[in-house]
DNA sequence: ATAATTTATCGCAAATATACGATAAATAGA
DNA sequence: TCTATTTATCGTATATTTGCGATAAATTAT
């Protein structure tokens, strides 16, 4: 049971929380990255640019289409990844909805240090 | 040796995929936001704020203060949290600049769906 | 039909993360 | 001094993540 304490928060916090999850990886990030670069791309050519083998590039790819910001389209035995741009657009609002939100409660110069 | 591949990305990519692994957990945000709101909070107001154990709350406390997004300082037997708005901003910039970079990509109404 | 190519999935091992109670350490108050 | 308060840390249980090889499934090429 030591876990599912993450339900007890908004589903805003839960929401945006499991954005940045899928963020937390460097692998996540790159393909991102490559697919803004190259529009679309196959699996193969992703694995090709990335450190890690076939299947473990096949996991961050799921995840990432779990979340939504990304798409597969079948090509014969090939798939065409390439960005989910409505999603990404609406992680770009939530990302800066939240820290200019914080940002936003600076006015006053108070810190503790 | 089932890890470790993260340092095979830049150091750009690891920093970033730091940052947000902090921001992936609800309780983590919520105490950036209750921060933001209260200027300054004592620990104990934290844990009274967040449906976690007190030894929870410090866990997640001493992960902010380790990526430097807060800092604490002592008053006596309590001690007092706070943003680190420097890091907040880098935050805000770096976060911004991947995603932005990333969407200016766009232009080109390219998809594969 | 058979072989080669491409990608997802399964099973496993190892590393990390989450959560809590118990306890330690430090200070304040009686 | 003794007690209460506050917070960090330790130990532990459990869940999740990361990574890979092996394999399955589907398609293309021979």
């Amino acid at each position: 049971m030591a876990y599912a304490k993450k339900q007890h928060f908004s589903e805003d916090l839960q929401q945006l929380a499991a954005l940045m999850k899928v963020l937390s990886h460097p692998a996540r990030l790159a393909i991102l990255q490559l697919l803004a670069e190259k529009k679309e791309c196959i699996c193969g050519e992703l694995v090709h640019n990335l450190p890690l083998a076939q299947s473990t590039v096949s996991q961050h790819l799921h995840e990432l289409k779990q979340a939504g910001l990304i798409q597969g389209e079948i090509e014969g035995v090939k798939i065409c990844y390439c960005l989910n741009w409505e999603n990404i657009e609406l992680l770009d609002q939530l990302t800066e909805n939240f820290i200019s939100g914080i940002i936003l409660k600076k006015t006053d110069n108070t810190s503790c240090s």
